[in-house]
DNA sequence: TTGAAAGCGCTAACAA
DNA sequence: TTGTTAGCGCTTTCAA
């Protein structure tokens, strides 16, 4: 049997209430008691029970965490931002893989709330009314994170990728391209696919560049459709001379897909990427790409959750941060 | 308020006790009995609270998970395979950063052990007098992932990291090299530093090669450390022929350091890395590296905590994944 | 097959 | 400054 705080009390000669005063550092106790009972946690080696204190208080001072996947490099170091602030807050954090999986994200929020944590940092890529419904049922405070909400409903924390994609390629154009191509996401995620697209597109039509069908190719994020996407290109017969992609481990492919057929980086062809990940500093030519501050958004969005979860005012529920663009060899 | 099981009993006109045994799929429970409850369940919207259930049962289904860095490409591998295999046996996972810092080490475990964990995975460098003082006192059982227990008194998954790199080592010298330098991690971690540095040295002794102190240089993991420590063997008077580094992204700075300076990877110099992490696919040359089954790692050490939470009868303790080198383009 | 009731370990009024 | 006490929502005997 494990030491309770009523053990404690009988053992220092005081009430349980007393015990659970100095155990949570409430002031109105004398400090000759506080010692008594300190002394008496000490001997016993009593651990306080956060499951009864959850139960009894409403609070368990964990948040969930859902997040398609923990091995990518993006959503890692998204992660990281979190759990950083959380632990600033003294939360812990429940983290959960969903694979953008809808159903699969609906049934973690559902074992979540079960949990009874005290609030949730959502990443996905689709937000469908289910999920809306399902977020509105929530008892407590959810924060979307790299995550688009088409109604701008509930709080969330991005970059603008519209205009993000837009600079990347407008920057392309000014270094005197006509031809740009982009390797995008899936034209269904809002995030890296349809939001970088609208951009590419914008960029080019305000350029009055016509736009080219051939030079948009919808890859899987993965490096291996950064290479085939580049031989794709290569076998046009106007070749593209720069190309944007919409994450650096496509950029990375299209590198190597390029110079593995004996092209130029930046020569011949000009690549920016996005995301600006430790992976773009470890190639030959390193790779210019868009800055998303992945980790602070992680962490913005949990300082957004911890105003929510203590009832704070809060002035800018959907906030963009800034974002850039890291010039580097790839490019001219 | 929410509705509690109470709410439930009362509509659907049974006891608590029947309530509780519906939901927790208890079979002795007359079909219209059990029908009746989860009409009343899906009319009221209950959600069970785990947190009470937790109090009463003493069982959390969470298990904590102790992790240096959840950012790194090799740990977020390790801890995709610990979550899969945990949400397999309905197991959460509450993630803790611990930046190998004992002192947030020895806190984290005494939190996760306050929220009532059932189990706790723990991945760190070292494994002092002090870890092993709090492991023993623990109530719930702790497996070491990727973590090496020198006392060998606590379930863990590993690799052979001696005898990996000896292999990687052994292998370059039978390419005929002799000048084998190798960037290693701090002799400290026993992973990283020490293990690989006894396999670098049991190779170059068996091979009667003398030993050559400016052929060993103590990297930090980085891509940047590996570019340095090329400049610096590039500078010695021999300049090795071939390198061995302890981590993959280290190698890749070795490569990009010595093509920087004109040398050509495999041929002046060949290079092994270790991890065999996404990155050694995404360099040119591509790189050979030693593969540790990271996720694998994390997955099987997983399924043994969940035998010890079982009370199951665990025959390995002490389990050893098998290792091999990937061989790609840096090395001949 | 079902129900009654005693906790699980703690917090939070309220009273003293 | 301290103690009393009633829950928090559930599981788990034990009895019927």
């Amino acid at each position: 049997m494990n030491t309770t705080i009523y053990d404690v009390a009988r053992e220092a000669g005081v009430s349980m209430a007393t015990v659970s005063r100095v155990v949570n550092g409430n002031p109105n106790v004398k400090p000759t008691t506080r010692k008594k009972v300190l002394e008496a946690i000490e001997r016993l080696g009593y651990r306080p029970n956060a499951v009864a204190r959850g139960l009894a208080s409403k609070r368990t001072t964990t948040v969930g965490v859902i997040i398609p996947d923990i091995s990518s490099i993006f959503f890692s170091e998204l992660a990281r931002g979190i759990e950083d602030i959380a632990t600033m807050y003294k939360y812990n954090i429940i983290l959960c893989n969903s694979d953008h999986n809808k159903e699969k994200e609906i049934h973690l929020l559902n074992t979540l709330l079960e949990k009874q944590v005290d609030g949730i940092v959502f990443m996905g890529s689709q937000i469908t009314e289910e999920h809306v419904e399902q977020f509105k049922r929530s008892p407590v405070p959810i924060v979307l994170s790299a995550t688009i909400d088409p109604g701008k409903e509930f709080p969330s924390v991005n970059i603008n990728y519209e205009q993000a994609a837009y600079d990347a390629v407008k920057f392309l154009i000014e270094n005197g391209h006509t031809k740009v191509a982009m390797l995008s996401g899936s034209l269904e995620d809002p995030v890296n696919g349809y939001q970088k697209y609208a951009g590419y597109r914008r960029a080019i039509e305000e350029a009055n560049i016509t736009f080219n069908d051939d030079y948009v190719v919808i890859g899987d994020y993965t490096y291996d459709s950064g290479i085939e996407a580049m031989e794709m290109f290569l076998g046009l017969n106007e070749r593209p001379t720069a190309i944007f992609a919409g994450t650096d481990e496509m950029a990375l492919g299209i590198i190597h897909g390029a110079q593995d057929k004996g092209y130029n980086v930046p020569n011949d062809i000009e690549v920016i990427g996005f995301d600006n990940t430790r992976l773009a500093a470890m190639v030959r030519p390193t790779l210019t790409s868009v800055v998303q501050p992945m980790y602070d958004i992680g962490a913005v969005s949990m300082r957004l959750l911890t105003k929510y979860m203590n009832k704070e005012e809060v002035s800018d529920e959907v906030v963009l941060l800034p974002h850039r663009i890291e010039f580097r060899q790839s490019t001219k």
